[in-house]
DNA sequence: ATTTGCCTACCTACCGGAAGGTTTGTACAT
DNA sequence: ATGTACAAACCTTCCGGTAGGTAGGCAAAT
């Protein structure tokens, strides 16, 4: 992995760990293993760290979205909430609930891609939702974009609210999101 | 009122608008209409108006279930709503959902109180989802606590959603959690 | 084959500004 | 006189960012 990979995620990490206001260059550079001017080196600004952030995380994305395209509905639903195992594992949370919470004080390109991601991600979920309703798996009555985002807000937010309760809430969260399919 | 009730008051919504962490005593005093130091007159140090602020959320929680608890559960329900209706108007996000993503960079008072509102809140909709189920007003398959944890995992995920999506999505969510009750 | 030139990646040292917090003092009401 | 409410001036620490420089790699020109 590059340096360049690395700084980006590690500032991932530390992002979704503490937040992007509580982050600083010589934070990463200490994980890094580096000083903080070559961080500087390789995102002059801290909005082209945030940004280059947000694209790994579209980057991401994309490859599971290509790597499932067709696969059952059903087994993209599994890939989807083990996204957010992934990230209760590690007591972190999303890229979305951490930045949205900060959104006013971001810089406007971050604020761009931000929004950029969550669109990628709304697309997505709503897509395998439609192919599942359709070939009867999943029963739902609002729209197929309207699910998807009560399916994302559902996650996103209880790897918040995780932090703040018990932890068994976590699988119970995700047991009734696919009960309510 | 008092300018300790204004500092946090100003405290609250400067956080619910842009992060624990971006907000500094200078911006509280300017808005209240003072200097810096007179701010750490009332509250020593950061922590101390982190607690006050959740404090305020507190009692104001407990004067609203107070005064509701003889109503029936959907007024309970809608009053619970309202809530957050008042925080998507003023294009803010909750409390809960502000600190829980700094949460790990919190002072261990600040945390605590969190964790204390959480639980308030939570039973607070755990109490009147039973009773409202009780006497078949709602229809759910869970426990009261795991609807209870859904529903404000889906308003508080919402309200910060938005900023990044449709404002539209904020009705759509509310009516969906309604459907499913 | 060696020099010249440019590149990337990293460094030390530093800047202005803003953060949370302290000291000290004043104005005023009780 | 004593406590409350404020503020000027100041402190230390850390922030994002810059200046200037070093070491090594690569490639064309001599």
């Amino acid at each position: 992995m590059t340096t360049r990979e690395t700084i980006i995620q590690t500032a991932d990490e530390l992002i979704r760990d503490k937040g992007y206001n509580a982050i600083s260059y010589v934070d990463i550079a200490n994980v890094v293993g580096i000083r903080k001017p070559s961080v500087h080196h390789h995102f002059p600004h801290k909005a082209d760290l945030g940004v280059a952030v947000i694209e790994f995380h579209i980057a991401q994305l994309e490859k599971v979205r290509e790597s499932y395209k067709n696969r059952p509905p059903a087994e993209q639903l599994d890939r989807f909430f083990a996204i957010y195992q992934e990230i209760k594992k590690q007591n972190r949370i999303c890229i979305v609930g951490s930045l949205s919470t900060d959104f006013n004080t971001l810089e406007a390109a971050v604020q761009e891609k931000l929004e950029e991601f969550s669109e990628h991600m709304i697309k997505w979920v709503s897509q395998f939702l439609k192919e599942g309703k359709a070939e009867g798996t999943f029963h739902f009555k609002q729209s197929a974009r309207t699910k998807a985002i009560m399916l994302i807000s559902g996650m996103l937010a209880i790897v918040q609210l995780c932090r703040l309760t018990n932890d068994n809430d976590f699988a119970l969260m995700m047991k009734a999101l696919r009960q309510e399919l």
